[in-house]
DNA sequence: CCGTAAGTCTTACAACGTAAGGTACGACTT
DNA sequence: AAGTCGTACCTTACGTTGTAAGACTTACGG
């Protein structure tokens, strides 16, 4: 009854299905719309697919998770890799401080990698050897082990360039609004409104517009670096 | 053609809903099963009644996250608030880091409770009121709001009590198991392997049953501190 | 030409959030 | 006493999700 033996109409070199294909499908998916917008028909449909064809693929959804969690990863590591600074002695601050702010940027990319990230509960190869690296690094700094260990634990998420806060905070209030809300939070939370009028002074076209999430990632970084710095020091 | 004016069998007094009984509800059974196990359809169950009833007390599901992330911290809040130590001078860090720690102490309760509070993208009166009381211990301790603003930046999540792999890592492997997966992860990751081998030399009754998450939080948390009391000093 | 395997599609189902509207009942009017 | 109304709860239904079961299609080696 068909008047072609492939089903599409037009489209005739059927592009095979892959893990590769589908899993940057579901990047750009859910680079575009958030993982909320990434299901399995919307995915097959970008590939003209059918859903469960991607079941030949990819074992569960959960396994797409893991997979676009691993292609951010590598493209880390791809770019971190390609740094080349030393990081004997005391250079191992400026070495590690280089990966962390270059796994940030391409995290900035993909901004919903980072809940993605936390969610996997089975850590992949790729963050594995970012870690390695970076455990790499700190040994030519002259760190132990032990202390490189602890200093992991410390650096937590923010070793793979996020700490918290990548999301854009949606609708912030403007102008008058903020005025008005301003007045009205002072009450209960004094210090903090105090310190929001502060800020807001220095900086004066942020009313309320947020903060420099970049300089206040690295303050944060800075800051436990030079305190492993010391600790270091100190053996 | 009803018995009864009532259509349950047996329980006469109906117990009436409301939003503080539902929420009350799907704190429990998120504490039981996780946020994943926490549905409309079941937490009405839970209640003795139906799914639709709850929309009368509760907008949307969203409504109820936002609810039981509230009520975690309203109960960090109660806690916190109980301490009462000097915070002036120097003793702002003892005052902070108990307060960090009773707020952590409560998290561990509500494992699911990092991962709600982390994707609410409202901010809660309730979360106010906390970073609220620490912005004036810290102001007692003698920072300027600048630095104060730095500071719970620089924290991030761990001020409210967590930083991250607050889950438990499920199924670790055991024994032999362990040794073996070792040895073939050895070659692609050296430096890791050579970490963990000395961390669990040092503490033996752990081969890979991971770390004090206690002490490993505690001295991330202290490193940050500390660094924080320098800079107060150099100004 | 016919199997056989790999790859894709069809159909179906249970579970989810929730829209729309119905039902029960106490409180208040008249 | 009879009617009205608001509050609280329930029934039914719809669209969307992940995915199990199995039928179809295609390429290829005998």
């Amino acid at each position: 009854m068909r008047v072609a033996t492939q089903a599409r109409p037009g489209t005739e070199p059927r592009v095979p299905l892959s893990r590769e294909r589908v899993l940057t499908a579901a990047v750009a998916l859910a680079d575009e719309g958030g993982v909320e917008s990434l299901t399995m028909r919307r995915l097959a449909d970008r590939l003209g697919a059918e859903a469960m064809s991607l079941y030949y693929h990819v074992a569960k959804k959960e396994d797409v998770l893991d997979g676009i969690a691993e292609v951010v990863v590598d493209e880390i590591n791809e770019t971190v890799e390609r740094i080349d600074v030393p990081s004997h002695g005391a250079d191992w601050k400026k070495a590690v401080r280089q990966r962390i702010l270059a796994a940030r940027e391409v995290l900035l990319r993909h901004p919903w990698a980072p809940r993605v990230l936390e969610s996997r509960t089975n850590t992949s190869p790729a963050v594995l050897r970012y870690h390695d690296s970076l455990v790499g690094l700190m040994r030519d700094g002259g760190f132990s082990y032990d202390q490189i260990h602890h200093a992991l634990h410390a650096l937590g998420s923010r070793a793979l360039g996020f700490s918290q806060e990548l999301f854009d905070p949606g609708g912030a209030p403007t102008g008058d609004e903020a005025a008005g809300l301003m007045a009205q939070l002072a009450e209960r939370f004094p210090h903090l409104v105090g310190m929001l009028a502060e800020v807001a002074h220095d900086d004066p076209d942020s009313t309320l517009g947020w903060c420099d999430d970049q300089t206040e990632f690295e303050f944060g970084l800075d800051l436990i670096l030079d305190g492993l710095d010391r600790l270091r020091d100190h053996t």
